[in-house]
DNA sequence: AACACGGGGGA
DNA sequence: TCCCCAGTGTT
């Protein structure tokens, strides 16, 4: 244990007690999730990475149809990257989607398919970070490895009576520390598991069910009735606000204009319908602003909706409009005229996807 | 260390 | 509104 601080905290702890009351708590009370029915390290995997700041709740839909579409690793590692977003759509953080595939191509290439039990070469995969890499190695293959999340730094830092800024990305390794100080060696995956599961249906950010808890005669925050005050959190700064114009438009067969966003950057490689940022351009100026980065004269017919879109770093302020083409040819690269029953078959974010009721 | 990167849900 | 969430990659 290299963290001074944390070893004086562990030096009277019960460890032995926590992990008998989380372990035996875990197993009584865990939620039947379809992630939980084996062990397999595929399926482990993508659980971690679709569960990364999203609610189980979210997740399970989303899970299982994956499962069904790409059933194993080589499936996955063979499967066309716009499927795979198609089958992330909605979900959010879309490199996580092209990481894991980048990530099992690989092991299907180096590692025979097989997910490595070695923490450095599974660390090395895309999208594998130290949370993500602990997860897999005590969940598939029970190792005594730390997989400290949001969940597990909240309920540590009450049950520990920790303040460091959960914030700051050092204090990660605090808690890491920590867990390597308390975590079962007998049975790793249910200590790990116990903790964000207690972090998620018990020791909650806000009003924590402490008259529930299995762990609270070990709990230091509600020994000193701090629990509300933990974990210390500085704020994130709010979101700047982006203004655009969104064109829905139709051509004389009634196809709609979309287009590939780039594959770096906010939702890489997802379609849309084209945009103007109001930073270019204004609503008189739009039927000009568009043929020139088109290609296509269109007639603008009107505002049909304004869609206000929030994501954890900005704000899109839309206003969609509706056009017809008159003329010109279509000169903007990955951009295509498609029909109303072929847009499904393309991942579109939620922003856009507002938009569809729109569309005839 | 700071920032980019989605979306949904709860208080 | 604001905050939260089974984080990682890039700079």
């Amino acid at each position: 244990m290299k963290n001074k601080l944390v070893e004086e905290t562990i030096n009277h702890f019960d460890t032995a007690g926590f992990q008998a009351d989380l372990i035996n708590w875990f197993y009584q009370e865990q939620r039947q999730l379809p992630w939980r029915e084996d062990k397999d390290p595929y399926k482990v995997w993508v659980s971690e990475i679709m569960l990364q700041q999203t609610k189980v709740d979210t997740v399970i839909p989303y899970f299982q149809r994956f499962m069904k579409k790409f059933p194993t690793l080589d499936d996955l590692a063979e499967a066309d990257e716009q499927e795979v977003l198609k089958a992330w759509e909605g979900l959010g953080y879309y490199s996580r989607a092209r990481n894991l595939q980048n990530a099992v191509k690989e092991v299907a290439a180096s590692y025979d398919s097989k997910v490595p039990e070695n923490a450095n070469q599974l660390g090395a995969l895309k999208g594998v970070g130290p949370y993500t890499k602990g997860a897999i190695l005590s969940i598939a293959y029970d190792q005594p490895e730390p997989a400290v999340d949001g969940n597990v730094m909240r309920v540590l830092s009450r049950v520990l009576s920790i303040d460091e800024d959960i914030a700051k990305p050092k204090t990660r390794k605090t808690f890491e520390s920590a867990v390597k100080a308390i975590i079962s060696h007998e049975d790793p995956s249910a200590f790990n598991q116990g903790l964000m599961e207690l972090g998620a249906i018990v020791c909650t950010p806000t009003t924590p069910s402490c008259m529930l808890c299995p762990v609270q005669s070990h709990c230091r925050a509600f020994a000193e009735g701090i629990q509300q005050d933990l974990p210390v959190k500085t704020k994130a700064k709010k979101q700047k606000q982006v203004g655009y114009l969104a064109f829905l438009v139709k051509d004389g067969n009634g196809n709609y204009l979309i287009e590939q966003r780039p594959e770096t950057g906010l939702l890489a490689s997802l379609w849309q319908f084209p945009m103007a940022p109001l930073a270019e351009t204004d609503e008189e100026h739009a039927a000009q602003w568009f043929s020139q980065v088109y290609g296509v004269d269109i007639k603008i017919g009107g505002q049909v909706d304004r869609i206000k879109h929030v994501f954890s770093h900005l704000i899109w302020d839309v206003e969609v409009i509706e056009a017809t083409v008159r003329g010109g040819v279509l000169v903007r690269d990955a951009s295509r005229f498609v029909t109303v029953e072929e847009l499904d078959q393309y991942p579109f974010p939620v922003s856009h996807q507002k938009m569809l009721k729109h569309v005839e």
